[in-house]
DNA sequence: CGCTTTTGACCTGCGC
DNA sequence: GCGCAGGTCAAAAGCG
C-alpha cells in the first residue's frame, strides 16, 4: 500500500507536469495555426479544400480509441479550465485505456458505419456472436442479400508484419491454436488461432512466416473482442481494431487525397521509423500473408514493422510482385520500421526517452522526412543507446510493449490512419524545420515507450491534422516542450 | 485430469 | 460440375 501511495503521488506530480506541458503545447499549436493561416488559406483552397479543419481546432476530427467521437469537445472544454480538469482528464484517460475494446468506433470493424451508438452496440454483439463468416453469411442471406454482402465486405482484417523469433507474437491475449495449413505459395504452414479469453470471443488470428524472409512473422487479426482484455492486450487489439475501422470507413468513402492518384503514399520517416501507407485499391500492392493467394475476401490493412526507414520509397518494390491488385477491397499498409531490426527495439528497451531535438521536414507530396542531418543525429543517438542497452528486445516485442504501454502510441497510429483516410497525406509545411523536444516521463514499467512517444509527438507536431488529434486527447504521460532542458531535467527529477 | 496442439477430414467459396 | 484452396472441426496425442 505504501508503494502504491508513493507511486500515486509520483503519478500526480507527473500528471501536473504533463498538464502544464499539454497546455503550453496547445498554446503553441494555436500560435502555429495562426501563423500558418495566411499561407494555408491560399494553398488549401486550391489543393486541399477539405483540410480547412486544420485551421479550426474545434472541427478537428478526433480518433479516440475507446471513446465516442463527442468526447473530445468535453476534453477541450476541460482543458480550458486546467485546475478543474485534472481528475476528469485522468479518469478519461484511464477510461480510454480500459474501454479501448468496447469502443463504439471500433464496432465499424464488423458493421455498416452509420448505425447509432446504441444500435451499433447491439449489432456488434450480433456480429460477434455470428462469427464464422460462412455461418454469418448463411444467416443473413436468409434475410437480405444486400445486407449480407455488406456484412461480408465490411469484415476487415489487420495484418501485422514484424520480425519475431518466437512462433507467435505475444500480443497480450490468450490464443488457442485450432488449425494449421500449408497455404499455396508459402512453404511455411499457416496457423489458425482463436481468442480464448472469453469462450465466445469471435476474434481469430492467422500466423504465418513470410516465405521470403523467415524472420518476418505475419499475424493477421480478424474480428472484434466481445470481452474486456488485459491491459497488455488492449494495445494491439485496439490498434488493429482502429486500423480496421479506419480501413473500412475509408473504403466506403472517397478521399480527395487518395482518389485521383494511382497510389497515394505517405512515407514519413520519423525517428527512424517508416510510416508507409499504401492504397492498394488502385495499385498492385495488395499485401497479404500469402503472397501468391488470390485477391482476399476481406479488406486488409497491414502494419509493417519490418522495413528500412531509409528505403521507404523502395518498400513497394520489396513487396512480392505477385501481390495482385484487388478491385473489390482497398488495402492499406502502415510501416513502422527500423533499418536494423534490433537497433530501435534496443533503444526503446532502454526505457528512456530520446531527448535529441530533431528537426523535420514535411514535403508537399505527403511524405514527412527527417533531414539527413537529423536522421544521422537520430541514429547516432540510437547507436549510442544501443551500446548502453543491456536487453536485446526484438522489434516486435518493443513495438508491442510500446503499443501496450502507451495509449498515445495507439492514438497516434489511429490518428495517422485517420489523417490518411480522412483527407489524404499531409500537405502543408507547417512547423517544418523547427526543433521540437519530446520528453517522456518514464514510468516504472514502460520500457519502449519513450521513443514511440517522442516519435509520435514529433509526428503530431509535424502534422496539423494529427496534432489536433493529439491535442484533443486528455493529457498523456508525455509532453512536448520547446524549452527542453528545463522540462527534461524537471521530469528526470520526478522520475528519480 | 484438463488443457493445448496436431493433423487428417470435411465444408465452403470460387474459378474454369 | 469439378477441382482447388482456404478455413474449420474434432479425435488423437502431447504436456504439465
Amino acid at each position: 500500500m505504501g508503494e502504491v501511495r508513493e507511486e500515486n503521488e509520483r503519478l500526480k506530480v507527473m500528471l501536473e507536469q504533463i498538464e502544464k506541458d499539454y497546455h503550453s503545447l496547445q498554446l503553441r499549436f494555436f500560435d502555429i495555426i495562426k501563423q500558418e493561416t495566411p499561407k494555408k488559406s491560399t494553398e488549401s483552397s486550391v489543393d486541399h479544400p477539405l483540410h480547412d479543419e486544420t485551421e479550426e481546432p474545434d472541427q478537428l476530427v478526433s480518433l479516440c480509441l475507446g471513446r465516442s467521437p463527442s468526447e473530445p469537445k468535453k476534453e477541450e472544454k476541460a482543458t480550458s479550465n486546467p485546475s478543474n480538469s485534472k481528475t476528469t482528464d485522468y479518469e478519461e484517460w484511464k477510461a480510454s485505456l480500459t474501454l479501448g475494446l468496447d469502443s463504439k468506433f471500433q464496432l465499424s470493424t464488423e458493421l455498416v458505419s452509420d448505425a447509432s451508438p446504441e444500435t451499433s452496440l447491439e449489432e456488434s454483439k450480433q456480429a460477434a456472436e455470428t462469427w464464422p463468416p460462412s455461418k454469418t453469411l448463411k444467416t443473413v442471406r436468409n434475410g437480405d442479400d444486400e445486407v449480407s454482402q455488406q456484412t461480408h465486405v465490411k469484415r476487415a482484417r489487420v495484418s501485422v508484419r514484424a520480425r519475431c523469433d518466437t512462433p507467435t507474437m505475444n500480443d497480450g491475449c490468450q490464443w488457442r491454436k485450432y488449425g494449421q495449413k500449408i497455404a499455396k505459395g508459402n512453404p511455411c504452414p499457416r496457423a489458425y488461432y482463436r481468442c480464448t479469453v472469453a469462450p465466445e470471443c469471435p476474434v481469430r488470428k492467422q500466423v504465418q512466416r513470410c516465405s521470403e524472409d523467415m524472420s518476418i512473422l505475419i499475424t493477421t487479426y480478424e474480428g472484434t473482442h466481445n470481452h474486456p482484455l488485459p491491459v497488455s492486450a488492449t494495445a494491439m487489439a485496439s490498434t488493429t481494431s482502429a486500423a480496421a475501422s479506419m480501413l473500412l470507413s475509408g473504403s466506403s468513402m472517397s478521399h480527395p487525397g487518395l482518389g485521383p492518384t494511382p497510389i497515394a503514399t505517405a512515407a514519413p520517416v520519423l525517428n527512424g521509423l517508416n510510416f508507409n501507407i499504401l492504397d492498394n485499391s488502385k495499385a498492385k500492392q495488395f499485401y497479404l500473408p500469402n503472397s501468391s493467394s488470390p485477391a482476399p475476401l476481406f479488406p486488409t490493412v497491414t502494419l509493417d514493422l519490418t522495413t528500412s526507414p531509409f528505403s521507404s520509397s523502395t518498400l513497394f518494390n520489396r513487396l512480392p510482385s505477385s501481390f495482385a491488385s484487388n478491385p473489390r477491397f482497398p488495402s492499406r499498409s502502415l510501416s513502422f520500421s527500423s533499418s536494423e531490426s534490433n537497433i530501435i527495439p534496443t533503444t526503446w528497451g532502454t526505457g528512456y526517452p530520446s531527448y535529441s531535438a530533431v528537426p523535420y521536414n514535411k514535403t508537399h507530396t505527403g511524405s514527412i522526412n527527417l533531414g539527413k542531418q537529423s536522421q544521422e543525429h537520430f541514429y547516432q543517438s540510437y547507436l549510442e543507446k544501443t551500446h548502453q542497452a543491456s536487453s536485446q528486445q526484438s522489434l516486435t516485442e518493443s513495438l508491442t510493449k510500446a503499443i501496450a504501454t502507451d495509449p498515445n502510441f495507439r492514438s497516434a497510429i489511429a490518428a495517422t490512419i485517420s489523417s490518411i483516410v480522412g483527407g489524404g497525406a499531409p500537405h502543408d509545411n507547417q512547423g517544418g524545420g523547427e526543433p521540437i523536444q519530446a520528453v517522456s516521463p518514464d514510468s516504472l514499467t514502460q520500457k519502449g515507450k519513450a521513443c514511440a512517444s517522442s516519435f509520435f509527438n514529433r509526428f503530431a507536431s509535424s502534422n496539423s491534422h494529427t496534432a489536433g488529434l493529439m491535442l484533443l486527447q486528455p493529457p498523456l504521460p508525455l509532453s512536448i516542450s520547446k524549452s527542453s532542458s528545463t522540462s527534461t531535467s524537471a521530469i528526470r527529477d520526478q522520475m528519480n
